[in-house]
DNA sequence: AAAACATATTAGAATGGTTCTAAATTAGAA
DNA sequence: TTCTAATTTAGAACCATTCTAATATGTTTT
């Protein structure tokens, strides 16, 4: 496994960049971050608490929002607020974006190359016209993923 | 007043949109849709609720939700989700996206000419590498509005 | 123009994700 | 080990959105 590697190394580096910020290093904390390292389908908040129940069955679901506040304010993770009221939640390592399928809710990941890239000029274009001081970018892409294609019957 | 002629002209293509779709237009219906294209302040229900309550003081939340949601079916509207649960609107007559402050919560228009074509670009990659059949693009800009950096002595 | 019916509106209750609160616990510094 | 501020917990509170069932209305048909 490649991945355990760069898993490990990016919840050591989290750590460390957590603590750096002066913020407790709690279980809770920690194994509600290797959850989210290790786990790439942008989990809701029950999602999570499911999750890792069998190593912290008491865990209030009050931690895993204070926790997630916590992570996005030290940039480690970013919200996907969605049109049900929810919010899901995605480790955000490598910068990406997202294509969510209309009719079953699911968020895929798209690595594209030049994204970056992309990122930056939409964020210039704002920093030139708007003033803003900006801190981040999120793209999705609305649709129907392939599954539900079939589902409905509109695959080709 | 430039616009005025655009917002009418506006408003007729969209009501002859959406009756073409089969749709009932109700006053209700118009006038929801009117205060939409007028108001580029992306709307929570309850401001546009207190935005029209004098041409309709009975008005009731449900209609709201139930109009808009068929106007985002209609193609006319986009939803935009923030984290604190509530959703904000978005009459979409010339493709842009938005800067959103993290400090006010208030979104931002941003117009670019290669927008489309950047768009067009992202949906490829998603087509490409997930399989979507895509249906639309969000991008949404995190930061700090002038008037915030401003209050918060972040301006140079 | 009137009747008929499917569709839309309304008020208020229900739902459910998120936030708040106050008491108990704990991480990390001294 | 002791201390204290930060964190966790359980459950109540909040509030945007959805649901429900009765009423009203826009369109079509005659």
């Amino acid at each position: 496994m490649d991945n355990l590697k760069t898993e490990n190394t990016q919840l050591t580096h989290s750590i460390k960049k957590i603590k750096a910020n002066g913020v407790r290093i709690t279980p809770q904390r920690e194994i509600i971050l290797e959850y989210l390292i290790t786990h790439h389908i942008h989990p809701s908040v029950k999602t999570i608490q499911a999750g890792i129940s069998s190593k912290l069955p008491n865990l209030s679901t009050a931690t895993i929002y204070n926790t997630i506040k916590m992570l996005v304010d030290n940039e480690l993770v970013i919200e996907l607020p969605n049109k049900d009221g929810g919010i899901r939640y995605d480790y955000f390592g490598v910068p990406h974006f997202h294509a969510i399928c209309e009719n079953c809710g699911k968020i895929t990941d798209v690595f594209l190359d030049e994204y970056p890239q992309i990122a930056e000029e939409l964020e210039k274009a704002t920093r030139d016209k708007s003033g803003y001081l900006i801190t981040g970018t999120k793209v999705e892409i609305s649709g129907i993923c392939p599954e539900c294609q079939k589902k409905l019957h509109l695959d080709k």
